[in-house]
DNA sequence: AGCTTCCTAAACATTT
DNA sequence: TAAATGTTTAGGAAGC
């Protein structure tokens, strides 16, 4: 019976009369030997020995025939073919991880015979010393261990010393090998390809077959004994993940030797099984024929059993899940490096709670300010990530400085785009506050207009009021790119706080200082969402706000839990109103729901608006002195008032240059 | 296609 | 007077 399983085991491996020759040489040896072993341990050889030797004798049959196999598929400038005396076949019979290393070359990448190495060296620790003080019958089966049986410790530990060196010589040569071939760059992490490349499914296969021989002695005991092994079969075949089950157009090993009869464990199976596909079995290294759902579920059970053959082919699976896993942190981790190289957020997790420290420039951003309105995509980020998927969606795609120069004018100063940056945007000053070091010393160009820029410059300064100069001096600051160029930048920066009328120009005893109407900036662009709850809802839970990353969500967040704590708020109308009128960025969207969804009856932008001196609108207030919201900045350094505060967006509290 | 926004350029006026 | 500052117009590009 057991007889069969091996011939079977042996005739469903591809036909190798070389691998066939010298398996038989040692099977035979090894086999006979095992019986003076036996005899001498027990007298006489019971039938469950029996069972027990046949069974061994045939895997260690086919796994000899796999050594010779896969010595004999390796590249012609292996010439690390092992010796079967060498390999501790008893060892890998013993310990179901135990792949021979020409298998392990063959099938493994690099990483993955790092870390099977690794764990086979404790493996193989653990069984110096089993074997050094307990007779272990079964291992006495091939004729390597069989000679080791006899020796002492030392001889083993010298052989298994000799295996180790040995493997880690193979895993060289295969790594090499996988060079030549181009399977893995010559990089030292090899990518997701080279991985898979590397493990290809035929390698798998004969991982998989290779572990389907592996049984302990104690499984054959059990089998002789009819044990039933299968009550958690459903658990141990759903739990591991067949991420790297293969389709190999070889039979499997296992589907012939494993005779033992299986109690029916009632799997609840629907119609698809993750291990079921294409009428076969995916069970690695199984691709039984199974008709249908429950033909598949009775082999799963009578052939895929809770035994040691299915636990130790799932712990290779989950080496080879977690090899897949460690290749893929490392692949992540190099994406991160890349990324944060070229300054691109994800790769810098950093912490909302990161201080916005605008060094250089020795101003801080407040957080608050991140609530600016105004904003664009991360340029960074959105320019060359679109792998990134916490920046989904238009604010993403909108221009990115490292693009900007491609188009339009002759210039080196190319237009800032905004688009759809402009309407789901990024806060400037979260963009600004992540990227300050980079916009500093890089050479590109932000993804902000120029109003926003100036009005983030005013906003961010002090007074909330800055002169030309000074709104010259915050670029050159704060953006290596505007260090040149002057004149055009320059002449579009004063176009800019012309054309607009969000910018106003108020006399100052030391001359005329720019200030941002904030009613007005927000006019700039049809208020297509003004007033509509609904519509601000929909877009916060929707496109815009959705596809905003966690740090600018934290921001909004906290941008408008700071609305809503502002007892200021609560108390300035004005502060309501010009929440209102916010539309044409997240920020200004989630202040309009503050305002609209869970705060007071929202004012009319008019109402706030007499507060705020727009230039084609002089008042007479204008002219005898200058628009209250301007007075506090510019007359005093006074805190400004709470509704002044409220009204500029949760500006920085000031604490810059 | 038309509208809007933005950018660039430039001319011109005003102020320092 | 020159430079800085401010205003305005024009044209092109791009998105909607």
């Amino acid at each position: 019976m057991m007889v069969e399983s091996a011939s079977e085991t042996i005739r469903t491996t591809p036909s190798n009369q070389n691998g066939i020759s010298s398996l038989s040489s040692q099977s035979d040896g090894g086999g006979g030997r095992e019986g003076g072993s036996k005899g001498d341990t027990n007298g006489e050889i019971s039938p469950v020995d029996l069972l027990h030797l046949q069974q061994q004798q045939a895997l260690q049959a086919a796994r000899q025939f796999l050594l010779q196999q896969a010595s004999g598929l390796n590249s012609p400038g292996n010439e690390l073919k092992q010796s079967p005396v060498q390999v501790p076949v008893s060892m890998a019979m013993m310990s179901p991880q135990m792949i021979t290393p020409q298998q392990m070359q063959q099938i493994l990448s690099p990483p993955q015979l790092q870390a099977l190495l690794q764990q086979q060296q404790a493996l193989m620790l653990q069984q110096v010393t089993h074997t050094h003080t307990h007779s272990h019958t079964h291992t006495s089966w091939s004729q390597s261990h069989c000679s080791m049986s006899g020796c002492q410790l030392g001889t083993k530990q010298l052989a298994f010393q000799q295996q180790l060196i040995q493997m880690q010589q193979l895993q060289q040569q295969h790594i090499l090998n996988l060079q030549r071939q181009g399977l893995v760059p010559l990089q030292p992490t090899a990518t997701m390809q080279s991985l898979q490349q590397a493990m290809c499914p035929s390698d798998l296969q004969q991982l998989w077959k290779e572990v389907s021989g592996v049984q302990s002695s104690e499984e054959a005991l059990k089998q002789a004994e009819g044990l039933d092994l299968s009550t958690n079969s459903s658990n141990s075949t759903s739990v591991f993940p067949k991420a790297a089950s293969t389709h190999i157009a070889l039979h499997s090993l296992a589907n012939g030797q494993s005779h033992t009869p299986k109690r029916d464990s009632h799997e609840e199976h629907a119609s698809s099984h993750p291990l079921y596909g294409h009428g076969e079995c995916k069970w690695p290294g199984c691709e039984a024929l199974c008709e249908d759902m429950g033909q598949f579920i009775k082999h799963l059970n009578n052939e895929h059993a809770l035994d040691d053959r299915s636990t130790a082919q799932c712990r290779v699976q989950m080496q080879v899940v977690q090899q897949l896993e460690i290749q893929l942190a490392k692949e992540s981790e190099r994406l991160q490096a890349m990324m944060a190289h070229l300054h691109m957020r994800p790769s810098e997790p950093k912490p909302f709670n990161q201080p916005l420290n605008l060094a250089s420039s020795g101003s801080l951003i407040k957080r608050d300010s991140e609530a600016y309105p105004e904003g664009l995509p991360h340029p960074p980020t959105s320019a060359a990530t679109p792998i990134t998927p916490l920046r989904q969606g238009p604010s993403v795609i909108s221009s990115s400085s490292l693009h900007t120069h491609s188009h339009s004018h002759t210039h080196g100063v190319g237009p800032i785009r905004r688009r759809n940056s402009d309407k789901y945007c990024t806060p400037i000053a979260s963009e600004l506050a992540q990227n300050c070091e980079f916009y500093k010393n890089a050479d590109v160009r932000p993804p902000f207009t120029y109003a926003s820029l100036i009005r983030h410059a005013i906003l961010e300064s002090p007074d909330r009021q800055l002169t030309l100069n000074e709104i010259y001096n915050w670029f050159t600051r704060k953006f290596a790119y505007f260090r040149r160029n002057t004149a055009t930048w320059k002449n579009a920066v004063r176009h800019n706080l012309s054309l607009h009328k969000c910018f106003v120009r108020v006399e100052n005893v030391k001359g005329a200082v720019w200030t941002v109407d904030e009613v007005e900036y927000q006019k700039r662009r049809p208020p297509k969402m003004t007033g509509s709850p609904t519509l601000v809802k929909n877009m916060i839970s929707g496109l815009g706000f959705g596809s905003l990353n966690a740090s600018y969500q934290a921001a909004l967040a906290e941008s408008s839990l700071s609305l809503l704590n502002s007892p200021s708020l609560l108390t300035s109308p004005a502060s309501l109103n010009m929440l209102h009128v916010g539309h044409d960025d997240v920020s200004s969207t989630v202040e309009q729901v503050n305002s609209n969804g869970s705060c007071s009856p929202t004012l009319s932008p008019q109402q706030y608006s007499h507060q705020v001196h727009v230039k084609e609108e002089p008042t007479e207030l204008e002219e005898d002195s200058r628009p209250v919201s301007l007075l506090a900045g510019v007359t005093h350094s006074l805190p400004l008032p709470s509704d002044e505060r409220d009204l500029e967006e949760d500006l920085p509290t000031e604490e810059l240059e």
